[in-house]
DNA sequence: CTGATTTCAGGTAAACTGAGATTG
DNA sequence: CCAATCTCAGTTCACCTGAAATCA
C-alpha cells in the first residue's frame, strides 16, 4: 500500500480540507465591508490589468467560471470605473475589456488592503525557509488548477 | 528592498490568487451534483467523525464560520442521518455532535468521490518529489489558516 | 444554418446579520 | 442580571442554469 495512487487521493482530501479552512479565515479576517470591492471582482481585475485586452469568455475560462457569472463581475467593475469595455472592430459579436488607470490604482490598494491579514500571518508564523519556498507552493497549486481534465471516473486500479 | 515584509505581501496577494482560482476548477470539476452531500458538509461530518463530541460553536469556530451558519450546515447532516445530537446532561444550553455508522461511511465514499479529480490531477501533474512535499505544504497552509490574530491595521513601517 | 458571444431572467449554496428563548 | 448557546427569520455574495438576440 500506500502508493501513488493512495497518497494522492488522502493528499486531496487533506488539501481540500485545508483550502476551505484558510478560505474561511480570510473570510472571517477582513470583516464584511473591508473594501467596496469582492474577492472575484479584484481577481478579474487583476488579470485584465495584467494581460492584454480581453473577452468575456477569456476572463471566464481563465478563472473557471461562466461567461455570464464573469460578466456580473465586470458589470460591477465597469460600473465603478475600473475597466472599460469596447466593441471590438474585427468581430461584432465581442466586447474587449482593458483596465482603466483609476483600477490600476485601486487593484494595488485594495488587494493590500483585503490581504493584509494573510500578509501578516505569513510574516509571522511562518519560518525564514517556508517563507522562501512559499512561491514555489503556489505555482503548485496554481499548476493543479490548471491541470488537464482527465477522465477520473471510477478508476479500479 | 524586498524584505521580509514586502516579501509577504506579495506572496499574499499571489497565494489568495491561486487559493481562489483553484477552487474555482475544484467547483467547475466535480458538476453541479456530483454529490448530495457539499463540501462544508463534508468538512464538518470529517470533524465530528475524527474528534470528541463537540458543540455547535465548538465546530464553527474550528471552520471559522458564525454558530448559525454551522447550524444550518449540521441540520442538514442530522436530517440524512449522518450525525446525531445529544443534549450535553452538564450543561443544558448544548447539544453535543457525534457522528453516525452511516455518517462515518458516507464521509469516506463521499470525500473521496467529491476530490477524485483532485487526486488524479495530484498524481498526474506533480512530480514525485512535489507529491512527497504535498503533506508539508498542506501543513504551511492549516498553520496559515490557525495564525493567531493579530493587528495587522496599517502599519506603515 | 451552425456556432460563438453577449444579454436577460431566475435559481441555488453557503455564508452572513439581527432578534429572541433558554439555561448557567 | 449577564453571558453563552441554540433557534428563527431574513439577507447577501458568488456562483449556477436556461433561453433569446446578435453576428461570423
Amino acid at each position: 500500500m500506500t502508493g501513488r495512487r493512495n497518497e494522492a487521493a488522502r493528499a486531496a482530501v487533506d488539501l481540500s480540507l485545508a483550502l476551505g479552512r484558510l478560505r474561511g479565515r480570510l473570510r472571517a479576517e477582513g470583516g464584511p465591508g473591508s473594501s467596496v470591492w469582492t474577492r472575484s471582482q479584484l481577481a478579474a481585475l487583476h488579470r485584465v490589468a495584467g494581460g492584454p485586452p480581453a473577452t468575456t469568455s477569456d476572463l471566464a475560462a481563465a478563472e473557471y467560471m461562466r461567461p455570464q457569472s464573469m460578466a456580473q463581475t465586470l458589470a460591477a467593475l465597469e460600473k465603478g470605473g475600473l475597466i472599460t469595455r469596447h466593441p471590438d472592430p474585427d468581430d461584432g459579436r465581442r466586447f474587449l475589456v482593458v483596465a482603466t488607470d483609476e483600477g490600476r490604482d485601486v487593484l494595488r490598494a485594495a488587494m493590500e488592503g483585503r490581504e493584509a491579514w494573510l500578509a501578516y500571518a505569513i510574516e509571522t508564523t511562518l519560518s525564514p525557509a517556508e517563507l522562501a519556498a512559499l512561491p514555489g507552493l503556489i505555482e503548485v497549486l496554481d499548476r493543479l488548477a490548471a491541470s488537464p481534465p482527465g477522465v477520473p471516473s471510477h478508476r479500479s486500479g
